[in-house]
DNA sequence: ACCACTTGGTAAATGCATTTACCAATGGCT
DNA sequence: AGCCATTGGTAAATGCATTTACCAAGTGGT
């Protein structure tokens, strides 16, 4: 179409001034007094032009590349990571701002050259993303470097982006606690005793922390805990299969991930058990598969696109270090069974603790 | 740690030498004179300042950024965008450029936008990206940008790289028929008569095509041909409850996408026909479900990631106009029950019909 | 002793936008 | 008339790597 851009040196000849007032006046500068008539011929010779600025050159002077850099472990393999880049590249495109996405496959050597091409590329920031939560290691970086950890921690980049993990493992119980539910709840994927000394992720750990003090709180106990390393589909099957053959009063199943519920409602319908109705199941994650699942799932989602948004948000404000938690929606669906509580007292205080979670976060509307 | 990024010229001061000399020398310019000595000089002051070229400053007068733009529909909605863009990251990683992965939602005015703020910064090439495979709309570019259109085509841009889908749908005829079924096939997601004037999109089109004449070349035909718009678990459900509730003579499902297929399993095990022994199922896309259902899901996969490393393999060695056509796994799991043969003959050639296909594509391989 | 190469380099221009330092002309004031 | 401020600009330096044009010293041949 056009043999080659338009250079600001082509917009100023055309305006009849320098490049100096063209460069002043299309940036907007304050303070630098040109006539209405200069500024009225620098527009319109840009327009007539369809001038852009050649950003890579413009960097060369300004240190600003209007670029960041997202560096995840993974991105294909989970529909969290793409949720993650989502809501990285909408608020990146609100800001005005490219973003460039690397896999390191969490290979150390990988992240290193990754690092390097994006500096290299002189981004203004990077984002380091994991799809299992944890302290990730991140090499030595030129101090100017601005970072944001995304579903990670790290000691020396202080700024980082989390679900707010307890409080989505606190409205998990509420919500079959206020069902009524106060006996034979089993919790499946997950058993601190057989677990003591391992360790799954960050946030894994906020889930149950925060998922056993609200038992607590309501004074209630768990008649089983099934753990096993995968979660999986095949794994919360074989669980959920032993356990209802093993016992007969389990009425509500807490599922560490929506892929154990999968497993979980097969085996519970092989048994002639109906979700929803006979037994109750809630879990985590709100994977495509929880509304695929009938009757649908009822799951405290993870809230990857708000958590992409926000941490784009966060390094290109600039902003103080910090954990931002953010809050889990609870997405509900149909497995969860209304039955007629054993002590009513306990139901009418969850049915409150859960809209005060919900209204305290609006966590309903964080992932839109 | 450091506080600023050393440059070509503190390389050639440590080196004592010229910015040239560092250049040509880093660069390995044939035909250039320098001393071994010079050589050495420079690569060990290079590696002792831990010398890393500026991009953004050597495209200046190279034109070449060492990276690519790709631009999608969508990025996160299925897995089969994530599949795209983990394979343009790989190859691209190999070839030693960045990705720049931008979204547009199918509005055109983010596309302009997108292809803008790509061109802005200078990328060596472009891939188009869609998720429906369709005929894609692009604006006017600089006749000299670089372009690939992934999953889609464009009159103006030639290259293009799509999934064999014709084969693919042969090969799913061929499954069945080579298991022994050679009656009572169903279809489930289209009907050319329902559907006569809809576009769908160009990949589908062709994966109906190769399932029909193959189905004429074995000598099949279909007991029944359900049609809906979309393709979700839900419709799976009900157009096969309602299939089977009309007639008991179906023994095997061809269902368009494995979210039906998904619907369909539902459908069959509430009415006692137990997938892989009652029934046969057999579908396409080999979605993270085929693999979570049980017995798990034989399907003809979309091959994703080979396809993003084909496009952006394509992209870098200029290659000329045309279809690459990529061949579909087949991945046989569990869901086709073994029948004896109503006519022997018909499933020999299938079998051999089938291999001929597998062998001929290395489909099998073709996503790892 | 002189010319023609070859060897081993360097100075300076270039790509593009930004930014600092400076300048000419005009008007106002005393 | 002389001086200062203001108005409305511009020239040139800058950031960094690449590349073209050029040069000095040495070597070989005659």
């Amino acid at each position: 179409m056009f043999a080659k851009r338009t250079t600001l040196a082509d917009v100023a000849r055309m305006a009849g001034l320098s490049p100096t007032a063209a460069s002043l006046i299309l940036n907007g500068k304050p303070d630098t007094r040109f006539s209405a008539e200069a500024h009225a011929r620098v527009h319109a010779a840009a327009a007539e032009l369809g001038y852009r600025p050649n950003i890579g050159a413009r960097a060369l002077r300004t240190d600003r590349t209007l670029s960041i850099a997202f560096i995840s472990d993974v991105v294909a393999t989970t529909r969290f990571a793409s949720g993650l880049i989502q809501g990285a590249l909408e608020e990146a495109e609100r800001a005005g701002h490219v973003v460039l996405v690397m896999e390191t496959r969490g290979e150390p050597a990988r992240e290193v050259e990754a690092i390097e091409a994006v500096l290299d590329r002189q981004v203004d920031g990077i984002i380091f993303g994991t799809v299992r939560a944890r302290e990730l290691y991140v090499p030595d970086l030129p101090e100017a470097t601005k970072v944001v950890m995304l579903n990670a921690t790290n000691p020396r980049h202080g700024v980082s982006v989390l679900p707010d993990e307890e409080a989505g493992g606190r409205a998990a119980v509420d919500l079959l606690a206020a069902a009524g539910h106060s006996e034979g709840i089993a919790l499946i994927g997950q058993n601190d005793e057989a677990e003591r000394d391992l360790f799954r992720s960050a946030t894994v750990d906020r889930r149950i922390r925060g998922l056993r003090s609200e038992l607590a709180q309501l004074g209630l106990t768990l008649v089983a805990e099934e753990s096993c390393w995968d979660w999986e589909p095949h794994n919360g099957y074989d669980l959920t299969a032993e356990l209802l053959d093993r016992r007969t009063d389990v009425r509500a199943l807490l599922c560490m991930n929506d892929r154990l519920a999968f497993g979980a409602y097969q085996a519970c319908t092989e048994r002639g058990l109906t979700v929803g109705q006979d037994i109750s199941i809630v879990s985590f994650d709100n994977d495509e598969l929880a509304s695929y699942l009938r009757p649908g799932l009822t799951t405290i989602g993870l809230p990857h696109v708000v958590m992409g948004r926000e941490a784009v948000r966060l390094l290109l404000s600039n902003a103080g270090p910090g954990e931002r938690l953010i809050p889990m929606p609870v997405v509900e669906r149909s497995s969860i069974a209304r039955v007629t509580p054993a002590r009513s007292g306990t139901a009418d205080l969850a049915t409150r603790r859960l809209a005060e979670l919900r209204a305290g976060t609006g966590a309903d509307a964080a992932d839109a």
